[in-house]
RNA sequence: GGGGACGUGGCGGAAUGGUAGACGCAGCGGCCUUAAAAGCCGCAGCCGCAAGGCGUGUGGGUUCGAGUCCCACCGUCCCUACCA
């Protein structure tokens, strides 16, 4: 009896399924498709954790697919454009062009090992040029429909590093990277009109009914459709250049009545016209310093400015209100100005009160009286009759809404409008290692795109990253070029297309990564969408996003026949570990964290103690945390493949939490998942060999191991139908614990053939999870052919079923006894046992039974006093 | 400020409104061993010798029956944020 050797055992099965080809996907496979995809990985050169649960994540569902009978398309790339690679080009001087080549050969190992069926035929990144090139295309294509343009935007501009930063790039007002206090720039822009699809994108949340609740939440918020009132304020007397007045955008025109300003943005074009005021200046000036960081507004206070302007009241032409500059108003939402209504607005009654701007409430709480109610400190914002508002009084707000929209839009002053949160998406980058915008600027042609037979337009090889700034801008030679039009000298564009636009229709190109267009039609009718995607829930409102629309604008560029990438949509969670920091004497040192490789554990006194293990200094337990670098708290995948196994390590991540919470990594719990391995092979290999017995119900040890293994086949296809792994991990562990009770007996008895049929069943049950037992128990038992292959177990409908049920007895909710009986007895015949059971008829004494409910197969409760 | 999710043993977690705590981790006892490790067999929510009682954050409600549904509160986590 040998023990399981995963080390030897492993590489073998991969190697099999290498050399059969096993999971290379055919167009023409007849069979029901099903796609399933992981959101494809940056190539840091290093596989994580997060990476082994979510490729083991899908690889389960994609090997029950395929038991199933599916032809399942289960494809792998490299989202391998981005910052980290100048980042090194800059620290290291390397290029990132062999970087990011060098650091998917150095990945694509590790997900190899992985064992996940994946077809690598497909392999892509999104730095080929074969990949760029046709996104070039279709850009140009959403270019000429008007989806693409040009406009001056501001920007997060950072000095040092001279480059333009994300917002996310952007901490405390300062550049992640150079730590250079960020600045406001106007920069010509590249923008994807996002904004057109608005409404669609919102709609189509309601077809996605596989995705979580939680993301299509997320993604309504983050477009963010309100519906309102664009009003024109008159001025009083007009300063130059506004003559028509100020537009203003309100989603409360009810509270026309309780207006007592108007407030601008400080970029809004009224307060820059006013710039030559020195008050104005300097306030504007004051404003710009703040900064839009997080924190700074959180605590920012309101600063307001009087600009001595006023404008008239649209229903009564007697009443003028002040025109304010506000650091609160934005300018890129709505029109950049707004109507105060301090009374029905925090925002509002706040700046009223810091200004004293006169606060009148018009609307009414239904408990409150007109005479009575005040505003104090606190605006209120919820229903009630309008008052104080002439020929709105007494409506309800709704109606107020509508009937002030009418009034306003037959004046001539204004329209009903419906406004969006979502701005169109920035698309350019003043980066060297992105996908280059095809298009060359010219001096009397202005943005020409690039002409097809040119493309693609191939970054050049040679550029240095001594200086910052961005390559492309400074290159001797490559943005020179004739103006494909005229053919005059010409520049070409310098700017590269944010990495989002690369991840936003790879799921296409997978259905035929060589296509001489961006997407094969045929090919992606065939396999789009993605019936399942799973990754992480960070990409909520980014990725998940971008890629709905970029598959709309597709579709309607005729390119696509789905308007919708994912059907169904997974958000795993996190892997965490604990982590482990130096105790420290001084409170404002910085924390020393220590890697959980150097650390030991014992239990002194109950108490669980981490100490380093070359010195034995006793260490500060952490907090349990998402494994990071700057933490110290990783555990990589390789070394953990290396001790406890490919297969185990696959089964913790499965087994431990529900997929969509986060996993704490324990090295007990790996060593655990070990031990399934280790005592499922056990089971096999103390089988006898050779071919099994016949089936024998009489024999009822041997019928009740049949029973547990046809209950066995249905929950756990579904736990992988239902995401819920874990759960079904745990049927398995439960089963081989039933099935050790029943000893390999000698040969030819009922036992053993059960026993056959339980690891043969066995066997392809625990296929997606441990593939590489699975073949190993496979061959034990004698099949021919790989479980790859093998046919998903049928349960046999009278053996799942008990035909014997015990059904627990309640006296008023408590339970008392039980009784056994046949599954479908009636009520009446179950009441009497019930009644009869001497252990209920003990708690019944004394009391008198006043109702007894029987649930068929399933429970009876006595109600008695 | 707005929105959402979640609170179950020492820990991770099970449980279509129907026997709460499956399964795993850690723990305890035993077997095996010269010994240890590994492995195997058992025990194990809390209080109690037991009978029994109490138990799913707290307080109410609906129901024959609530971890599950409803209301309020407390706590934790996540997202979002001067969005007019």
């Amino acid at each position: 009896m040998a023990r399981y050797n995963p080390k030897e055992t492993e590489p073998r099965w991969r190697k099999a399924w290498a050399d059969a080809d096993v999971f290379r996907t055919a167009d023409n496979d007849p069979r029901p498709k099903y796609y399933i995809l992981e959101m494809f990985p940056y190539p840091s050169g290093r596989m994580h954790m997060g990476h082994v649960r979510n490729y083991t994540m899908g690889d389960v569902v994609a090997r029950y697919k395929r038991a199933q009978g599916h032809a399942v398309l289960h494809p792998m790339g490299w989202d391998a454009f981005g910052m980290p690679a100048e980042n090194a080009a800059m620290e290291r001087g390397v290029h990132p062009k062999g970087w990011t080549y060098d650091n998917i050969a150095a990945m694509r190992e590790p997900f190899k090992v992985l064992g996940t069926s994946i077809d690598w035929s497909r392999e892509f990144a999104t730095c080929d040029p074969e990949y760029y090139g046709q996104q070039q295309r279709w850009f140009l294509k959403l270019l000429k429909r008007g989806l693409a343009y040009r406009r001056e935007a501001t920007v997060n501009w950072d000095p040092v590093d001279m480059t333009v930063l994300a917002n996310e790039q952007v901490i405390d007002g300062r550049g992640w990277r150079s730590d250079a206090i960020v600045e406001k720039r106007k920069l010509t822009q590249w923008f994807l009109r996002i904004t057109d699809y608005a409404d669609d994108l919102i709609e189509g949340l309601q077809t996605l009914d596989r995705w979580p609740d939680k993301v299509r939440l997320m993604q309504e918020n983050w477009i963010g459709r309100s519906q309102g009132l664009r009003l024109t304020w008159k001025f009083d007397t007009a300063p130059e250049g506004f003559e028509n007045g100020l537009e203003v955008y309100t989603t409360r025109p009810d509270t026309l009545y309780g207006a007592s300003f108007l407030a601008i943005a400080p970029d809004h074009p009224l307060a820059e016209r006013l710039s030559s005021d020195p008050r104005v200046a300097d306030f504007l000036k004051e404003c710009r310093k703040g900064g839009a960081s997080e924190a700074e507004i959180e605590g920012g206070e309101k600063l307001g400015l009087d600009t001595g302007l006023s404008v008239v009241h649209p229903f009564d032409p007697t009443w003028k209100l002040p025109v304010w500059i506000a650091n609160f108003v934005l300018m890129d939402y709505g029109t950049g100005a707004i109507f105060g209504c301090p009374a029905h607005d925090q925002r509002d009654l706040d700046f009223a009160r810091k200004y004293a701007l006169p606060v009148k409430p018009v609307v009414l709480p239904g408990d409150a009286h007109p005479a009575t109610f005040m505003i104090g400190s606190e605006a209120y914002v919820g229903p009630g009759k309008i008052f104080n508002s002439d020929f709105m009084d007494g409506m309800t707000v709704e109606q107020a809404k509508a009937a002030a929209v009418t009034r306003v839009e037959a004046q001539g002053q204004g329209k009903g409008a419906v406004v969006y949160r979502l701005r169109d998406w920035g698309v350019s980058r003043q980066r060297y290692w992105g996908c280059p915008i095809p298009i060359v600027h010219c001096q009397s042609c202005g943005p020409v795109p690039v002409p097809d037979d040119q493309l693609p337009v191939v970054l050049p090889d040679d550029v240095t990253f001594d200086i910052p700034g961005n390559p492309l801008l400074r290159h001797p030679t490559w943005k020179n070029v004739q103006c494909p039009s005229c053919g005059a000298d010409a520049q070409r564009e310098t700017d590269t297309l944010d990495t989002f636009v690369d991840s936003s229709w790879y799921f296409a190109r997978f259905a035929n990564p060589h296509a001489k267009e961006p997407i094969d039609k045929a090919a992606a009718d065939k396999w789009l969408g993605v019936d399942q995607y799973i990754g992480g829930v960070e990409h909520a409102v980014l990725h998940l996003l971008y890629a709905r629309f970029i598959t709309r604008a597709l579709k309607d560029e005729g390119m696509l026949s789905v308007a919708e990438p994912f059907t169904g949509l997974f958000t795993q969670g996190m892997v965490t570990h604990e982590t482990y920091k130096a105790a420290k004497n001084d409170p404002d040192s910085k924390d020393e964290w220590i890697e959980p490789a150097c650390v030991d554990f014992t239990t002194e006194a109950g108490v669980r103690v981490a100490r380093v293990k070359a010195t034995g200094e006793v260490l500060v337990i952490g907090d349990i945390e998402k494994m990071s670098k700057s933490k110290k708290n990783v555990v990589a995948p390789e070394g953990i493949f290396d001790t406890y196994g490919v297969d185990a390590a696959r089964l913790f991540v499965m087994s431990d939490s529900p997929p969509e919470r986060d996993v704490e990594w324990t090295n007990a719990g790996v060593e655990g998942a070990g031990r399934f391995v280790h005592r499922v092979w056990a089971e096999f290999d103390a089988q006898a060999e050779g071919p099994a017995p016949a089936l024998d119900d009489s024999d009822a040890a041997a019928l009740e191991l049949r029973r547990a293994t046809h209950k066995l086949i249905g929950p756990v296809g579904d736990s992988i139908e239902r995401f819920r792994f874990n759960s079904g991990v745990a049927k398995l562990y439960e089963f081989l614990n039933i099935l050790k009770a029943y000893p390999a007996a000698g040969a030819g008895s009922a036992v053993q053939a059960a026993r056959a049929e339980a690891l043969e069943v066995l066997a392809r049950l625990i296929n997606p999870f441990t593939p590489h037992l699975a073949e190993a128990c496979w061959e034990r038992l004698g099949k021919t052919g790989m479980v790859v292959d093998a046919e998903w177990p049928k349960a046999d409908a009278a053996l799942a079923s008990d035909n014997e049920v015990t059904l627990p007895v309640q006296i008023n909710g408590k339970r008392r006894g039980e009784v056994i009986v046949a599954k479908g007895t009636a009520s009446a015949d179950v009441e009497a046992l019930a009644l009869a059971d001497a252990s209920v008829s003990v708690h019944l004494a004394g009391l008198t039974v006043r109702k007894v409910i029987v649930v068929q197969d399933r429970i009876i409760n006595i109600v008695a006093n």
